[in-house]
DNA sequence: AAGTATTATCGTATATTTGCGATAATAGAT
DNA sequence: ATCTATTATCGCAAATATACGATAATACTT
């Protein structure tokens, strides 16, 4: 049981599914927002705001670079991250071209 | 271990993660597709078009019930669903506030 | 060369999610 | 009253996610 099964439905359900899944964890949206105040990137400061271990947070930034969701550079011995709005717009695009055009043609039903 | 932290971050992050937490997973995207499409609201319908058991799909549709993305009533023996329009013009307006707003203002950095 | 600061990775424990079959619950049809 | 069709729930197994401390890796400083 408990078979994987994503394989089995379209690629832009998976690709929406990926980039839901990935902020899908307030942590990830806190360190996104963090990202997106600051124009700056940002290393370990988000370790200072976040209320969780270091490791932890080194955890979740690299599921939203592996996500796509943010870009991370080394600089030195610290580490620099920004937020990768192509993502964001191709996210955007996608999830309105499969629920937003529908929105006006629907009324609730039940 | 692996304490949930969950309530540590602000109730917007949480909302808004709980919002992509239910559409982080493709049977519930295509669930909801099928509910954009089709205006009437559907039930074992689903069933057939997904790759999936009766018993899953049932679980798939509680848990965006339960997240609000959708309205079921009983109609006899069948289930009737619909999407909750509201929730999804909710979850774009908290997205665009934490994010949409910065796009102009930030460049690429790394 | 040794020390320091920053970040990534490893190992581990626990919690949650995913999926199915079996079974219960519901209400219409016979 | 019994049968049938539809949907929800239960119980379980396997996979994934979450979190931490400990440790490794990196590159700057002394």
């Amino acid at each position: 049981m408990a078979f994987n099964k994503k394989e089995e439905f379209s690629a832009k359900e998976q690709s929406l599914a990926a980039f839901t899944k990935a902020i899908s964890h307030p942590a990830r949206i806190a360190i996104l927002n963090v990202l997106a105040k600051k124009n700056e990137c940002i290393c370990g400061e988000i370790v200072d705001v976040l209320p969780l271990a270091q490791s932890t947070v080194s955890q979740h930034l690299k599921e939203l670079k592996m996500a796509g969701l943010i870009n991370g550079t080394v600089d030195g011995p610290r580490s620099c991250y920004c937020i990768n709005w192509k993502a964001f717009e191709k996210f955007n695009s996608d999830f309105n071209s499969l629920f937003e055009k529908l929105k006006e043609v629907n009324a609730k039903c039940c």
